[in-house]
DNA sequence: CGGAATCCAAGATGATACTG
DNA sequence: CAGTATCATCTTGGATTCCG
């Protein structure tokens, strides 16, 4: 890790940042608030969970964007992945300390939607 | 507005519902989610903005998408549109006080990115 | 100024088949 | 079981143009 690239923390932490185009956040952003990214998380934050749980659990997702979903979310350092060498394969996610994090913040926004859903598809009548 | 639909609150409030492909929860969280429609309720966490203010804070954003993404969360009941009958023409537009609410998640989210960034920048490098 | 309409490129997603 | 590879499709998003 070279010293020369490091930029100023008071620079990466002013609010407002993410308006900009070249904002780093925004990919991480993108990442975790996708269409599997975001229930992925939340099934997760209920425990580890084995591939083909998350894929029954998660209705919807396919096999393909399963396994692409958890390898961005992995890459970012959110899920843990642990492969055990048995036959059959046998892999197990889980969420990192930050994984769990951000996990809570996106279950919150999950759950209110849940919780306020009556009240929004009333209003979208009402409109 | 017929009553014969109406569905029991208890099954709507069920958590777990968003992992069901056909969960109506999954439309707002799409909307509120959406590249856009982030950083919009961001935005307008600070107060009421016209429309080319949004379109210039929000770095990169369309009209056709700015446009788009208003009459979206504008439908769901979380922003309220305001058009001021003057030449030229005068639009605000402001969070209801459910898109405040659902915009504090948001912004929570967001802020957690920026202010995590740089040790998510350095779990990538590390993984 | 604040859109609506149109066209088109690019990316996200899905079904299927295959593999270690 | 846990993926990968390939191809088809479907949705997003952007540039442009026009209008009240």
């Amino acid at each position: 890790m070279t010293k020369a690239k490091t930029p100023k923390l008071s620079e990466l932490l002013r609010r407002g940042e993410i308006f900009a185009v070249e904002c780093p956040s925004r990919e991480i952003l993108k990442h975790v608030t996708s269409r599997w990214g975001v229930l992925v998380l939340v099934a997760l934050m209920e425990g580890t969970h084995r591939f083909s749980d998350l894929r029954r659990k998660v209705g919807g997702v396919s096999e393909k964007m399963l396994a692409q979903t958890l390898q961005c979310l992995e890459k970012d350092g959110f899920i843990h992945r642990v492969s055990l060498p048995v036959v059959p394969p046998h892999v197990e996610y889980s969420l990192t300390p930050m994984g769990a994090e951000i996990g809570r913040k996106v279950e919150s926004l999950a759950d209110w939607i849940e919780i306020n859903l009556p009240t929004i598809l009333a209003a979208q009548r009402a409109g």
